[in-house]
DNA sequence: AGATAGTCCTGTGGGC
DNA sequence: TGCCCACAGGACTATC
């Protein structure tokens, strides 16, 4: 399940082999993943013909990149189950193939041949492509805390100067910044808990609020930081707020680090790779295990010698799975509800 | 404005 | 073996 990692790990690859190619021709093999595009497939293939591929950009699970010399940007978002991937143009076709845009001929520094095909692959088509025009960002925040370094042999159109304005899909102009945006400190995140009456979960899902969270971080931020999914947000403390953004970032940094999150072949990065990062998870997934943290106090006889460490649950939470340690993070009390 | 239900999808796996 | 159904979930829309 691609959350803001794998689709950072995603735009990096993109950005190595992609970025300032031409797109020679589009094929679509499914129109449904052009879903979102209300000008359909031909207006599809005909803006993006010709166009050439500046340097993409993220911001939560929103992936585009911007189209040198054109006021818009193809926009990406991979959904449960997108891939993209760079291929030669003679790799077999991939079962659940929706997209190929062949590029220009690129060769390496040795003048080998770069593959020429990037393709949009997507088994539950809950991803999908479309265009969409870029505007300045009203939430503007600056650079992406993480963005990678630039090849400047493969990229023409360099990277935002400092301080410039970002520029942003319309399509995408509605979601709020992500974790690893330098506007996101704990007093913003704080501030933005406290603005909303729900729980902690449920804001930590709403792209509005903060983009790049899914099911799984979410679950690894609050074991992390030791608090329950349905904690009222309205009354987080400076502290729990802090504690819990520590946790989605230190998460996050590790998965990407790990190269992703990957349970089967759903996910890869462009080039076909899995990420090995759901042996690192403490909570999402691990029900009937026992909690590390609980299990690393019990071995310092730290936690009362009574009481047993936690045993990982789940639980249905929003019509989905929630995993938690019951010890770590209990039910709220005290009307914190 | 918050919460919920429904929609879009397909592969997997449990139950019978 | 094979059929049926529940389940998995991100984003968006409609509705209360």
């Amino acid at each position: 399940m691609p959350e803001l990692p794998e689709v950072e790990v995603v735009r990096r690859g993109v950005q190595r082999w992609a970025a300032g190619r031409r797109i020679e021709s589009v094929q679509i093999h499914d129109v449904r993943s052009l879903r979102r595009f209300a000008e359909g497939p031909e207006a599809f293939i005909a803006q993006l013909t010709g166009q050439v591929l500046s340097v993409p950009q993220r911001r939560g699970k929103f992936l585009w990149i911007p189209l040198q010399s054109q006021s818009n940007a193809l926009m990406i978002h991979l959904g449960m189950s997108g891939q993209v991937l760079i291929e030669h143009d003679d790799a077999p076709e991939e079962k659940h193939l929706k997209v190929t845009l062949q590029l220009s001929e690129a060769h390496d520094d040795d003048g080998a041949a770069l593959p020429s095909q990037l393709r949009f692959i997507d088994q539950r088509i809950f991803g999908g492509m479309q265009l969409s025009e870029l505007r300045s960002d009203p939430g503007h925040s600056g650079l992406v805390r993480s963005g990678a370094s630039v090849s400047p042999d493969l990229v023409r159109s360099g990277p935002e100067l400092p301080g410039s304005a970002r520029l942003i899909p319309a399509a995408a102009a509605h979601i709020g910044p992500d974790p690893l945006e330098p506007v996101v400190d704990a007093e913003w995140f704080f501030r933005a808990l406290r603005r909303r009456r729900t729980g902690l979960k449920r804001a930590l899902l709403d792209q509005t609020l903060i983009s790049g969270v899914g099911n799984i971080y979410a679950d690894e931020a609050l074991w992390a930081a030791r608090l329950h999914y349905a904690r009222r947000s309205e009354t987080i403390t400076r502290a729990e707020a802090a504690r819990l953004l520590e946790g989605l970032v230190q998460v996050m940094e590790a998965a990407l680090a790990a190269g992703g999150t990957s349970f089967d072949a759903l996910y890869v990065n462009v080039n076909g790779a899995s990420g090995y990062f759901d042996r690192s998870l403490h909570a999402y997934d691990q029900a009937g295990r026992e909690c590390t943290r609980c299990a690393a106090k019990q071995a310092t006889d730290e936690l009362d010698a009574r009481r047993s460490p936690g045993v990982i649950v789940r639980e249905k939470f929003m019509g989905r799975s929630s995993y938690l340690c019951p010890v770590c993070q209990p039910t709220p009390r005290n009307g914190r509800w």
